[in-house]
DNA sequence: TCTTGGATTTATCTTGAGTCAACCTTGGAC
DNA sequence: GTCCAAGGTTGACTCAAGATAAATCCAAGA
């Protein structure tokens, strides 16, 4: 049905929209990530659209489909199945790993991957921590904590921000705090009531307690 | 290196010259061995001599070269292991396995196999009683024995002619005897010392004992 | 309004594998 | 010895997937 080339885009857009915690992955970002031209990106996207594994929005980017999120969970699951199964059963060393699942996982049928999970005592996660998808497409978020309990020296990513105070937000974008960037810790004072955060390279800046209550974070690793 | 289809090839222009005893295949033998039309066997293997797996021999055959048996060897080894797996440790049906190993085979790296093996305790049969080639490519040949020694009914082929006394060369090409030839034992009387047997669907005829201990069968199965 | 950077289009390429049909070769029958 | 059928070869062509490069386009911020 899909070739593994689609099977490769699904799973690497599912894999962003996870990340980052949103709907819809631009198109830059998926050529990147394929380690693509963006007109090849966009032309392959259309297939895939025509197809039926997700809707393509001009401009703006494109959203998995019910359908193109299942396979995409699919390929998620066969993945960290395989690399699971390579670290357990076979002894691998973590490192090498990823090659190999990246491999076998566009060749292993539905049926084998079932007996493997089985065979494997179905695990919840792979030997990198993730989460592995149900079979139904089901997959363990990484819980998250608010960025007022981080510790100095953290490195966390935004998951989401409950404030909805259009201010806030415009605060926020202004300093780049967006679900899905990296932020570290510069320091936390509870008696000044503040933490100081750097977005990525950004300059460092401090946020009051206050509002850091009201971001949400995941931890890296 | 080689694509899939080019190990198809090669696997299975191998299990042919296994099959058969001999070193060249036919063209022919190619082409509907692999589903494909004669002119495409002809090009493909024509690619595959520049690209050094075989020796081509215009209107006579192919047959491997070193490079080219020692993968083919591979991919037999590759494919019997995972048969094997899939029935060992993962409990599959011996009927279902086939199409899963097509398709792993040409997904699975040499470490992995490598693992694999000694997961599985290097097994030397897979679960058809197939031989599984050593890491070295070295195939255990299924032991022959000698015409005379068979009994009744049995359906055999052809191993190797013994004699080289080219008058009996001459009879046994006469009447079809050759490596790789099927043959039914149709009676075996140790008073007449002499055994009657039947070469594919051509009429039997009768050897005596003297001649038929100088040709290697393989059992069938 | 202008600029600029990302997105899109278009024309083109490559590669791998296959078909079809015309045309050759060759070995055995006569 | 000749001839023919069977099988092999050739060459022109198709097809599908992916990919590029470069020109063009659009939308959003200064």
């Amino acid at each position: 049905m899909a070739s593994s080339t689609v099977e490769n885009y699904l799973k690497q857009i599912l894999m962003v929209t996870l990340d980052e915690n949103c709907t819809k992955v631009t198109m830059g970002k998926v050529a990147s990530e394929l380690s693509v031209t963006p007109g090849t990106a966009t032309s392959m996207v259309k297939n895939m659209e025509r197809d039926g594994w997700l809707k393509y929005y001009p401009r703006q980017g494109v959203a998995l489909t019910r359908k193109g999120r299942k396979l995409a969970m699919n390929m998620l699951r066969r993945h960290r199945l395989l690399e699971t199964f390579l670290v357990e059963t076979l002894g691998f060393d973590w490192s090498e790993i990823h090659v190999e699942a990246e491999e076998l996982e566009h060749a292993i049928s539905e049926k084998v991957v079932e007996k493997l999970d089985l065979f494997l005592g179905r695990p919840r996660y792979d030997p990198h921590g993730h989460p592995i998808p149900s079979k139904g497409g089901v997959i363990q978020r990484p819980s998250s904590r608010t960025l007022q309990s981080c510790k100095v020296g953290m490195k966390v990513k935004i998951d989401s921000i409950l404030d909805q105070e259009s201010d806030f937000l415009k605060f926020a974008r202004d300093k780049k705090l967006l679900p899905g960037k990296e932020v570290v810790i510069m320091s936390s004072e509870k008696v000044a009531d503040a933490i100081t955060l750097r977005v990525g390279r950004n300059s460092p800046f401090s946020l009051g307690f206050r509002s850091a209550e009201k971001i949400l974070v995941l931890e890296q690793h």
